[in-house]
DNA sequence: ACCTGAACACCGTTCAAGT
DNA sequence: ACCTGAACACCGTTCAAGT
């Protein structure tokens, strides 16, 4: 009956099933209770969807990585995006689940105000924090999303796409044949590579204007 | 019973009514037909989906602006960027079908052999062409699944996401509501910021090695 | 007050039976 | 050979009835 023990029973459920085939009967028969006592607590399925992307938001601070107080922004952002990458991926089949709401749970709230809190104590004016987050944060869930489509039955693993690139028909498709030998190793290679080039990029964007990029102590 | 009609009718269905309320007899029944016949042509639902997303990829091509025949490789790259974001952004309950499986019928293979046969003839070695076109397709299609995040029934339009950041506990979360009214004013907006910054990054990786930068006329 | 079996109106998928 | 009504084993959600 507590509520804390539904929301924890669900995300256990979810990671074992998918959200395809959760059920509240299934759900419920784990809590030895009944789908009309759910209902008692939750409005909705979806607002238990909702409960189980926040609790997983709370695991973030578990993997960030402790960073030397002479880091720069770009190590400490890097830190927190990877951080929330790898939450992500041992949920694997809740990412999708954040594609219907915006976090705006208490952990989803935690978790901004933290990433926030470090950017703009290494300098970032509230501007440049405010648009290097969201895009950061967006990519790594965009990233994470994507997870999915490489677990399934086809030949989706890293070397079978390079396979099946590579058995296409030469003359038909040319480009695709002569880059596939060149795929990247893996969605995790990949999403460090983009995340250096959008740190890459904001480095550049940034000492374009004022704001200061110097790094300085995070929390001293 | 044309398998195509079957198809387009089942994109309509996914357009109007997202992949949750889509049932096979609903589609059946705009045929009218029945769910049995349906599966003589379709092993299952899932199977229909993958067809739904192949053919919203066939519309990529009406989505690509015209680029000059002297455009940079940076050019081309956003052009086909944003050709495939606008595509989605048409079908935003369709995006979420994307992170099931890898697009890999005709109209996605199509897609890629466009794009890669652009990069290989604005001068990239298939190495890079491979990663930036990695790179560059996860990040639009990750953007886009978070469409749906923001057509819901909470505050989620750019102005009431503000307004939720600013109206909370300053003391709680100083950093959040410090950088509130700075959020960028569209996730429109923001994937275009983004991607720049991811082909800013590639441009300083490319210029690093031997591979060429210099544009070429593509095509010619 | 708190819980629950059974019901309602749906699903995806299959199959015996029709033309 | 091609189609389909009806069935099977499920859903999310509600509500009358029980303690």
């Amino acid at each position: 009956m507590p509520i804390e023990r539904v929301i924890a029973a669900a995300v256990k459920l979810v990671d074992e099933v998918g959200p395809g085939d959760f059920s509240m009967r299934l759900l419920a028969q784990r809590l030895q209770s009944s789908t009309a006592t759910l209902y008692r607590h939750f409005a909705s399925k979806d607002e238990i969807f909702a409960e189980v992307v926040d609790h997983v938001l709370g695991e973030v601070p578990r993997h960030l990585t402790d960073t030397a107080d002479t880091a720069t922004w770009q190590e400490r952002l890097i830190t927190i995006a990877d951080a929330l990458f790898r939450t992500l991926k041992k949920h694997p089949t809740v990412v999708s689940l954040f594609n219907d709401h915006i976090p705006f749970g208490p952990q989803g709230l935690a978790a901004r105000e933290t990433a926030m809190g470090v950017l703009l104590s290494s300098g970032f004016s509230p501007e440049a924090a405010a648009k290097a987050y969201t895009v950061v944060a967006h990519y790594t869930i965009g990233f994470a999303s994507q997870l999915g489509a490489y677990a399934g039955d086809g030949p989706e693993d890293d070397q079978g796409i390079r396979e099946f690139y590579d058995s296409l028909d030469p003359a038909r498709y040319p480009a695709t044949v002569a880059s596939a030998p060149f795929l990247p190793s893996s969605l995790d290679d990949e999403f460090r590579f983009g995340l250096q080039l959008i740190v890459d990029g904001l480095t550049t964007q940034l000492a374009a204007v004022p704001t200061p990029t110097t790094p300085s102590p995070h929390r001293r």
